[in-house]
DNA sequence: CTGTGGTTTTTTGCATTCAAAATGCATTCA
DNA sequence: TGAATGCATTTTGAATGCAAAAAACCACAG
């Protein structure tokens, strides 16, 4: 009972308020453009305007929210450009990280991407997509691991958050899903060669698909059905 | 992002805290490892604490202090592994920067980075050490803004603020100095004959350079001279 | 003289309160 | 009938108050 109390008080309140938020976000439960009230999300999360404030400082600095002068916070809601821009910094912060992890993987480390590697497979087989999205980003969190510099896995880490609710919405069709699998197969074995031109390559090519996806979507409207907020 | 569309006609008070604390922490005036008593920098900056305190989120978030539990918020103190991993971090983006801005750098841009490259000689020639390293620091953004993608910009940005501090203690001698300055020359040359793969060389030179010096500034203990703080 | 225990003081974290700005609505006038 | 202006409500921004945790201090014992 007191370990609970004290497992609390050991994250301070701003940031389990900036954890619920950015999954929120994140994962869509906080629709691109919307605004975010501040009363509101107090009752609902049970705190105060103080560190539920400080949370959305936070999320603004990590780019997840945009914030008006004195008209609040709102969900970022991206324009082609912005998704371009950020695929971009995003494909050499996976091809760096790739790269990295190729020439300092231990065999360990490469045990366990193969392991979680299996596990994303099996899911598939399984079709679960929530599954095998779960594996997807621990396998892609072990090679940023295995790339041993946090400067670059958090970088990566806090843009990548920012097209994660794209993402999330692109529901692979059979194909793509089969292919991404194939990328991810022959990562495996760049690691596994330790040929870090090979892994960088794999890499841009598996972040530009995600980008002509969540572009192509963008595109249809899919994403941002109805076209209310000026942006 | 998108809210760079809004005017911002008065600051928030938040943003001009975190401003004044950036450039304290980046110019020196707080000390690494030195401790951000609130009510202290409260009445030095003339505010509340609350949007103190929210600035200082914002700070950690940019990775310039480290947030303490219930201890508050202290400096950041790069280690020697903190300054190798930034600065790879660095060179890469600083690199992919300079592809994209010789890919896509417009005649009018060239001309004014050339402008300011010539502004930073005379700087140069009068040994006025901080008018060059202002002009520098324009030339940079100059590139950076020429690469075209805001995303690269401020993501270089919130990364080099880290070093910043130290990059300033670095007094430059008289040789290395000439030799920064013809590496800049090199730099507009690749810009000019919009030569990508040359001008990533060359930045990537740059930045290995200054790495370099900062290196042995920490391993000679000039840079943290009373080793007091535990990092 | 040094280490330990308890107490005081300081400092941080969160909640509440107060003030200012923006939004919405209704009334009024053209 | 439509637009503009003034008022009320809502919402954000900042300051203060209060409680808990950490640091500093001091006394005391070994």
């Amino acid at each position: 009972m007191t370990a609970d109390i004290i497992e609390i008080s050991r994250l301070a309140l701003h940031d389990q308020v900036a954890s619920r938020l950015r999954t929120m976000l994140v994962e869509g439960h906080i629709a691109p453009g919307a605004k975010l009230n501040e009363r509101e999300l107090c009752l609902q999360l049970r705190v105060s305007r103080t560190p539920l404030r400080e949370a959305i400082k936070l999320l603004a600095a990590e780019g997840l929210v945009d914030l008006l002068p004195n008209r609040g916070a709102v969900a970022v809601k991206l324009t082609e450009a912005d998704v371009l821009n950020t695929f971009e910094v995003l494909a050499m912060l996976e091809g760096m990280s790739g790269e990295l992890a190729a020439k300092r993987i231990t065999d360990e480390e490469l045990a366990e991407v193969r392991a979680l590697h299996y596990e994303m497979m099996a899911c598939f087989a399984r079709h679960d997509l929530s599954g095998y999205y779960r594996l997807n980003a621990r396998i892609h969190t072990a090679i940023n691991d295995a790339a041993a510099n946090p400067v670059l896995s958090s970088t990566y880490r806090s843009i990548n958050a920012r097209v994660q609710s794209l993402r999330f919405r692109t529901n692979q069709d059979e194909a793509k899903w089969k292919s991404a699998v194939e990328e991810h197969e022959q990562m495996i074995e760049a690691l596994a060669a330790r040929d870090a031109p090979a892994m960088r390559k794999v890499l841009v090519a598996h972040l530009t698909r995600k980008r002509d996806t969540v572009l192509a979507l963008l595109r249809a409207g899919e994403i941002y059905p109805q076209a209310h907020k000026a942006s």
